[in-house]
DNA sequence: CGCATTTGACCAGCGC
DNA sequence: GCGCTGGTCAAATGCG
């Protein structure tokens, strides 16, 4: 009958879905948290080559997209642990300092936490997506700063006899991540190494897994770590952190 | 066989 | 009103 305006079901129907989604990304971001780590040359060779750690959540890809004015391409990431959590996450290279990572987390996540402190569950491969476990244990109403106390000090010891410092983490809640473009330096100035560090173990065990170091760094080499992103768990512990303070608020 | 990742195309919003 | 950039979705390919 009609073939000029027949997709007026399911068709429509899934379009409308589809664009009211976007919209609603593109609209108005519900809430950002940028996470700002900053990476030495040596662990980035590291991180690529065994992989990085992530959050308790699986993320999955799902697009990348060259930015306008950074000679890195940005990443999206999708959280892959629960059909309908809408948590999404966004990594590129600071475009001034290809040491920093920029990390934008996206919405929330509407499910607990899926390893919580199973270190012996590895649901898939053990690359990008891959939990490396071990982080706080039940986001309940309990005093965080005491679960990452006792993962810092379970596993502060590691990086301790390890290797002495090489990640900063900056957690910006809001949207600084302008500022942080601008002024990579800046924030470095401010970094954290108290606070991320209860979670970095993980990561600084890693890098010292190796030893060999490799201070080469080009583009490519930032392309592979897009695609395992650094996520640590202290990414989580404070992202959730946040969450809750959100969700409680609201 | 299933899942994840990658690439391209399309759509929407914002700026000029 | 047009153009540009950013973001998401869908399809295809590869790997486990």
């Amino acid at each position: 009958m009609d073939g000029s305006v027949s997709p007026n079901s399911d068709s429509k129907d899934s379009e409308l879905l589809k664009q009211e989604s976007q919209a609603s990304k593109r609209r108005k971001v519900v809430e950002k948290t940028v996470v700002t780590v900053k990476i030495n040359g040596e662990n980035e060779g590291k991180l690529k080559n065994e992989g990085l750690p992530s959050d308790s959540w699986s993320w999955r890809k799902y697009g990348q997209k060259p930015i306008k004015g950074s000679p890195y391409p940005r990443g999206y990431y999708r959280c892959s642990t629960s059909k309908g959590c809408s948590a999404k996450k966004q990594v590129e290279r600071c475009r001034t300092d290809a040491s920093v990572l920029i990390i934008t987390y996206t919405s929330s996540h509407n499910h607990p936490d899926p390893d919580v402190h199973h270190t012996t569950k590895l649901p898939k491969k053990p690359q990008s997506t891959q939990d490396y476990h071990a982080k706080t244990p039940k986001p309940e109403q309990e005093p965080e700063e005491t679960q990452k106390q006792s993962i810092f000090e379970d596993q502060f010891h590691y990086l301790k006899s390890s290797l002495g410092s090489s990640q900063d983490i900056i957690i910006n809640q809001e949207d600084p991540f302008t500022e942080n473009l601008e002024k990579p330096h800046e924030e470095l100035g401010f970094l954290l190494d108290e606070e991320p560090l209860s979670a970095w173990p993980h990561l600084m065990t890693t890098f010292s897994s190796s030893s060999s170091s490799t201070p080469k760094l080009e583009e490519n080499d930032f392309f592979d770590e897009l695609e395992e992103l650094p996520t640590s768990l202290g990414f989580t512990s404070l992202m959730r952190s946040k969450v809750r303070g959100q969700d409680k608020d609201l």
